[in-house]
DNA sequence: TAAAAAATTATTGTTTTACAATAAATAATT
DNA sequence: AATTATTTATTGTAAAACAATAATTTTTTA
């Protein structure tokens, strides 16, 4: 059962689009997008901490299992 | 506001000791100490997971901010 | 409170991989 | 259909996870 980012539910809640995320906390559209559909296997806590920064939210609401 | 890896409220509540859960994924205590302390600057899925199946918790138990 | 056990810190080395940068392909909007 | 957004692919580099080990410190227990 991995562990994956999931920010598209934070992103629909926030009206808020990849691309602009992406502006906010300085990452790559390209790396974001790793991220978002489970092809990452591990996160720096800087980078998670700026994604939820940037989505109001805690790292729980974004980490979770999928199977 | 650092992102850090709290284990020891859930170790306290499995009543099980770093060491037991060391022995139990497969990482050395040096480490598991890292992690648990705020030293590590992010952190590897496949370790995540491992440490939450052990602890029987979901990522978000045991990540979350710190100030 | 002394001895034992557990946990932390420190150090070195290796391997993995996050992330950047870029470009091309695909998907979604308008 | 055209534009915009997202994903995928590739290459390169720097960062750091983690192993292994040893020494130090803290905690537990008798």
């Amino acid at each position: 059962m991995p562990i994956v980012i999931n920010i598209d539910v934070m992103l629909a809640k926030r009206k808020m689009k990849s691309k602009e995320l992406v502006k906010e906390i300085g990452i790559t559209p390209a790396n974001l997008s790793i991220l978002k559909n489970g092809k990452a296997k591990g996160i720096r806590f800087e980078t998670l901490e700026k994604i939820c920064k940037a989505l109001d939210c805690k790292p729980g609401d974004i980490i979770d299992y999928v199977d």
